[in-house]
RNA sequence: UCCUCGGUAGCUCAAUCGGCAGAGCGGGCGGCUGUUAACCGCUAGGUUGUAGGUUCGAGUCCUACCCGAGGAGCCA
């Protein structure tokens, strides 16, 4: 047998006799003339086997194969533009083919097009969908540079627990499960509470993990669990905070755009708005955000878009308002000084205006919207036992939480990032439960 | 939790005014030497989400329920 390769590192066996091992994701047969379509895990080819040049027993053997049988195929490697594939443009002649198993023909994934249901209903089959493995594809991509990228920064990976005590931000609801004698452990929504003790060891950390949100939120943003990196850093504000955000996020699509070139192609996603990303983003306050939502408001003349975009200030941005705002940028916007009362109880007061404080959200082009939320910390131990009272969050279970303040209390920032949020917005797809093998929300557990 | 839409063959959908349950794809058989979700012929395939009601007759009308999708709120 000839050396085994991978269909992604086809160009480089141009003229060779190679051999790959896969499955059949379509076949198409005209009587002396057979393609089948064959994906490895790291690509699709198209192979195509002439009767005239096979015995006439392998020749019936690949005229009846069906869809999704395991194979492994030895052939001669060649350049044809019409040949269809991810990368597209190469096709094997087939001289070989070993299979493995013959698959039930009773495949439920045809190669039509699937309502949600159905398609997620059968989610373990649907990932081999050319769709849904590109996606994947660069999903993992995103998550090894959001590592490389902090990994060569002088940040250091802290893993933070999964079960938690209580509700670290008092606000959403989560996901609780009994524990011994203790009550009632939750599963994370975030581990910065923790990071905030470990910058204070390592300067700068982040954690990265799944997250839980047992919120009933029905919208193509929102899974109830979902992966997020959290960096924290130790002498840094919000300034500061925002420059690694954007060297950060600019590092993920370039990754992307740099190594899943033929995934995003096959997506057809327009990747020119992604060339495009680079240090510096724009930074707006959140009373210039107001601003350009009520401009925008006053100009249209749809009175469904006129409702949609009222917005007092005060309040937290909806869908609509970040779509609009969003479409006045091609790069990811900044938009910092939230109001303090919608925002979390750890966040810094702004100097000078108290009624706002120094978050930022990083609201990603093409109304993809939020895919950072972050902030500089409260480092005063007064008035942070403050706000602590103020949100009726109870004293004891924050005492650690409150130490921190105590012994060497510094200025401090740091930010999660949704990693499916980030991943449906690079791919340009419509919903996040793409983004990730096996959603989970509000409606389903299985498959 | 609220609002809107939907549920008919394995899949995607059609079925006019309440009047014989249909098509394409997928499966099987046959044909075709350049297909791109191929195409052509033949063929098998149905508890119309569930329960009740109106009617000579219900996929269609009424009531309740179940399930799903999109959005709102909340959030990454």
């Amino acid at each position: 047998m000839t050396a085994i390769i991978r269909i992604e590192q086809i160009s480089e066996y141009v003229g060779q006799e190679v051999t790959i091992q896969g499955w059949v994701y379509n076949r198409t047969h005209k009587g002396k003339l057979v393609f089948l379509l064959v994906r490895d895990g790291y690509g699709f080819v198209q192979c195509v086997a002439f009767k005239n040049d096979l015995p006439e027993e392998t020749f019936e053997e690949i005229v009846h194969i069906t869809q999704e049988s395991s194979v492994e195929i030895s052939g001669l490697v060649r350049v044809d533009g019409r040949a269809p594939g991810i990368p597209g443009g190469f096709e094997i002649g087939i001289t070989g083919i070993k299979v493995i198993q013959i698959a039930d023909e009773y495949y439920p994934m045809s190669l039509k097009e699937h309502g949600t249901d159905f398609a997620l209903e059968n989610r373990h089959l649907w990932l081999r969908m050319p769709s849904q493995w590109a996606i994947l594809r660069v999903r993992a991509t995103v998550i090894s540079a959001i590592r490389e990228w902090l990994d060569t920064n002088g940040f250091i990976n802290m893993d933070t627990p999964i079960l938690t005590p209580a509700a670290a931000e008092g606000t959403t609801t989560l996901f609780g499960t009994p524990y011994f004698d203790e009550g009632i452990a939750y599963l994370a929504q975030t581990g910065q509470l923790y990071n905030e003790a470990n910058i204070y060891a390592f300067k700068k950390v982040y954690c990265f993990g799944p997250t839980f949100r047992a919120e009933k939120s029905k919208t193509r943003r929102h899974l109830t669990e979902f992966w997020m990196v959290e960096p924290e850093v130790a002498f840094c504000d919000l300034d500061e905070l925002m420059e690694i955000e954007e060297q950060f996020v600019s590092h993920i699509v370039r990754r992307a755009l740099e190594e899943r070139a033929p995934e995003l192609a096959s997506l057809g996603r327009d990747t020119s708005s992604l060339e495009m990303i680079s240090p510096p983003f724009q930074r707006i306050s959140y009373d210039e955000a107001v601003e350009r939502i009520a401009e925008v408001r006053e100009k249209t003349a749809d009175p469904e878009e006129k409702e949609q975009l009222a917005f007092d200030w005060g309040g937290d941005f909806g869908a609509p308002h970040e779509i609009a705002l969003t479409r006045q940028f091609d790069k990811p916007v900044f938009v910092y000084g939230y109001p303090t009362a919608v925002k979390a109880f750890y966040m810094e007061p702004w100097p000078g205006r108290p009624e706002v404080c120094k978050s930022v959200d990083l609201l990603a082009p093409e109304g993809y919207g939020e895919i950072i939320g972050g902030s500089e910390r409260i480092s005063d131990p007064a008035l942070l036992l403050q706000r602590i009272h103020e949100h009726g969050l109870p004293e004891d279970a924050y005492k650690w939480y409150m130490e921190l303040r105590r012994f060497g209390s510094v200025p401090h920032s740091g930010f999660g990032l949704g990693v499916e949020r980030t991943v449906s917005w690079i791919c340009g797809i419509h919903h996040i439960r793409e983004t990730i093998p096996f959603p989970r929300t509000i409606n389903r557990v299985y498959p």
